[in-house]
DNA sequence: TACCTTTAGTTGCATCAACAACTAAACGCC
DNA sequence: GGCGTTTAGTTGTTGATGCAACTAAAGGTA
């Protein structure tokens, strides 16, 4: 197996930061959403992804990748959610092992509502912690490690939910 | 409440992208660690914490704090570590209410078994893919936000893991 | 058409984490 | 010394996630 590269100070340094980072961010995320609305983090990442999507509909497995989640996690969620009212779930009509999840009037009135919440604690935790330098590096860093995590780059990378949201609200 | 101050394009960007490897990042860091030696990622940072102090011991509180976990969680996590022959618990004789974690041998062979997987991991989806300048950036950018995730620094930041355990190996 | 393989999705089970309720020891104060 | 408060830790329950097994529809091939 060969002699194992240890970490010197400075990468060792970082790493640990990081890896704390990973440790409490999701939580951090999670927990005003969960007090305002019931939501999750994954929760309204899911929805938001509906609520940008032609006719607000996607095919399970495209919106799986989209979340960076597995597909028995996602049905799980969407079961939830559909109990909840916000999703709709319908096989294809072109395509019968297709499932289509489409947001109700519910989940978008969810969506809207939570938006503000999410997005206020991305700017507290995240955004508005960082200069304007730091965040250019932030991006080049991540596309980085995405390089690693998402070698097919199914999430596609492109923009996401605060945009459309607020567009529609106004 | 005031007005949203929704994200810029930029802000997006990063955004979406650290977002993707929070959740794809934790994943990764279990695999290898649950395939080769049967621990989780975390089972794994409280073993090294222990290996790490003076005499392998440390009270609960501190251990859960260098952690970055609840109480609770570490109790769990302690409980099943402790079934498999790895940590030993004792209260203390200066305070009854304190509990100290011990590392027992086999506790410090597992560690040292399984940190070249760890560390094999941390570069490969990490520390390799970074150049020397983003990782400089990642520091500054990482002592940004553990100063809303962690205000207190109550992990302490101190170095970690690989460092020690590379020393003793020789 | 019959059969095999691949793809899409769901379900059940086992594991793990969060939260709240609880026990017990120490501390402070009279 | 007695009593309320704080601190340290554990335990139980509930909810979420991962994995493996399963169903069902499509596609390919003879």
């Amino acid at each position: 197996m060969g002699e194992t590269r240890w970490l010197s100070a400075q990468e060792l340094g970082a790493w640990v930061k990081l890896e704390a980072i990973a440790e409490l961010l999701p939580g951090a995320l999670d927990q005003p959403l969960q007090r305002a609305h019931g939501l999750n983090h994954y929760d309204y990442i899911t929805l938001a992804q509906l609520s940008e999507a032609p006719e607000r509909t996607l095919k399970m497995t495209e919106l799986a990748a989209r979340t960076s989640a597995t597909l028995p996690r996602l049905s799980h969620v969407v079961t939830r959610l559909e109990q909840r009212g916000y999703v709709r779930r319908a096989p294809s009509p072109l395509d019968r092992r297709v499932t289509l999840a489409t947001l109700t009037e519910e989940g978008w009135q969810a969506v809207v509502a939570a938006a503000p919440t999410h997005v206020e604690s991305v700017r507290e935790l995240v955004i508005d912690r960082l200069t304007s330098d730091q965040l250019e590096a932030l991006e080049g860093i991540t596309d980085a490690l995405l390089g690693a995590l998402d070698p097919d780059d199914r999430i596609g990378l492109r923009q996401m939910c605060a945009k459309k949201v607020s567009g529609v609200e106004t």
